[in-house]
DNA sequence: GTACATGCAAAAAGTTTGCCGACTC
DNA sequence: GAGTCGGCAAACTTTTTGCATGTAC
């Protein structure tokens, strides 16, 4: 974890401690919430090098802007298609994924997204936003 | 599946006869090669319609263009990081994926990609493209 | 002083929208 | 002739790149 820049590093601290998957502007405004600001270019440039260097996963889950996660453990994503938010769920005793994959194909990465709606969707009236 | 204007019903039909989960671009070309050439603008606006009618499901694999795909079938994406192609894989008996979801939740839709590297790019050298 | 880091502005890629004319019933 | 359909061009959003300055060691 070292030659980070400062940027990089606030990137990955911020990345870390929020139990988020914020897209890069949300990330944006917290380092300029931190008195950090630092300008797009930079931001996606700097996320890159993280993701690069395996510290930080990029996702697509749905159709805006990608998001970043720097949980590397095993873990899947839940996402409530009326609020929009995304939670990590580790993977738990007892959780199994079993499928049969082609002949000859070499698994890497399995990405599991399962969306529904949140308990809080599912109970009060639609909040509109996350 | 009544009530679609010719373009729709041939973007479906082509949908439904591919094997791949193609991008818009591919899309277009294909309709090109039939003779039925359509603007990028509506092609999307029946991609839209397609979708929020059911009949085609938008993916965002990766980070390209989106991916549409009219298999209904329950079934998982595997794709190779290689050559990016991407496969449906039907759900088979003796597949399991069962997790623990968090309290409340109302699972929706459940989207699973396995990235890897396909039989062919494992084999011979890396082919360059899909 | 070489290599890395940053900001700004411009570009690129993918997708959507506005507008207007054409076709359908 | 109201509503759908389609094309073109322009807008928009997200992300990347070029370039020039600044910083670290």
């Amino acid at each position: 974890m070292q030659g980070h820049s400062l940027q990089r590093h606030l990137i990955l601290d911020y990345l870390r401690n929020t139990g988020e998957h914020p897209t890069a502007e949300r990330i944006a405004e917290a380092l300029s919430r931190g008195g950090h600001a630092a300008s797009t270019s930079n931001l996606y440039r700097n996320l890159t090098i993280l993701v690069a260097g395996g510290q930080v996963r990029r996702l697509s889950l749905d159709d805006g802007p990608d998001r970043f996660d720097a949980n590397l453990d095993p873990h899947y994503h839940v996402t409530c298609t009326r609020c929009n938010r995304v939670w990590d769920v580790a993977i738990q005793e007892g959780d199994r994924c079993d499928l049969a994959l082609p002949e000859g194909f070499r698994p890497g990465v399995w990405e599991i997204t399962v969306r529904g709606i949140c308990a809080a969707c599912a109970r009060g009236p639609h909040p509109f936003e996350s």
